[in-house]
DNA sequence: TTAAGTGCGACCGATACGATCGGAGATCAT
DNA sequence: ATGATCTCCGATCGTATCGGTCGCACTTAA
């Protein structure tokens, strides 16, 4: 439940790895292949293959073909956050289908769902979560999130 | 992404419904029975069933058989967290298969894993959100989580 | 020109989810 | 007490999404 997908993982081990060999914020760093990062940690070739391309195709890093040819970071690693990530790999990310209804789709349990207000606020809560790490912090190793839920206050649980 | 199952929905909307109907924390209150919120929120009758089935099966409400039998809470709605109703639908609740692996089973990248020990904090913030929310809050509409990530403070973004 | 590397599309197989059907047990009315 | 009705309960089936694979075209440095 609330796993997020082999390819989300992969993508987020590609990015902590190239983020890695990249020195400063605008030191561009030398450029890390597919083959490097799929052996190091035994991931699939052919499919990190996919990750790295729409990663590419969302802006998160920059594709250089040929040979000694490879990715590296778009921008800095501190400004690229755990859910842009993890946004660009499957699609936008939501608790609930009525959070990103378009017009005309609208589910059968809208007119007398009872649900959807706190699902959207603890929705908002774990996006501000997501939104709020970056790849630097996942490099630093110091993430430190803390998480303060006034309604928890005097009562025995 | 994120998204939870139209289970994991139903078992909430049930739930809600349920513990709108008990007046008190004590008080027995009427029993609900697997039509009238069928009904209500247009699901699917078998499917919600066997939603509710698994709900009685883990403790959180009781089944009265026979004609005029139902279900109702089995303790009270401030005991009941939404982290406890959505892993009795589905599993223990992870964004990584890492982080509940029994002896044996390790994934392929746990040796040069780099992503494991960030991912986990996120998680245990995703799981303390979710267990100090419990079916009462969302009831009273007033859950009031607030999130407070220290490294967000100097940086801009 | 050639080899190394990315980019891109189509294609399978498996797992899990949504949904359905028939049966067992309990309670109320007669 | 007995039947009928209403409810919960377990097993089963189709399908869609995801993980994974294959092949080829394009680009670029040597």
């Amino acid at each position: 439940m609330l796993k997020l997908s082999k390819k989300a993982d992969y993508a987020l081990m590609a990015l902590q790895h190239i983020a890695s060999v990249q020195p400063g914020d605008v030191t561009p760093g030398r450029v890390v292949n597919t083959k490097e990062i799929a052996e190091e940690y035994n991931i699939p070739l052919e499919l990190l293959a996919k990750v790295l391309q729409t990663l590419s195709k969302n802006g998160m890093i920059e594709s250089h073909n040929g040979p000694k040819g490879g990715y590296l970071l778009a921008r800095s690693a501190r400004h690229i956050t755990i859910a842009q990530i993890l946004e660009s790999i499957e699609g936008p990310l939501g608790l609930t289908d009525c959070s990103h209804e378009r017009s005309g789709e609208l589910c059968m349990q809208r007119e007398h769902c009872n649900i959807r207000t706190p699902l959207l606020k603890i929705q908002d809560s774990i996006y501000q979560l997501l939104n709020n790490m970056t790849l630097q912090d996942m490099l630093s190793g110091t993430p430190l999130i803390t998480i303060q839920s006034p309604s928890a206050e005097g009562v025995t649980r």
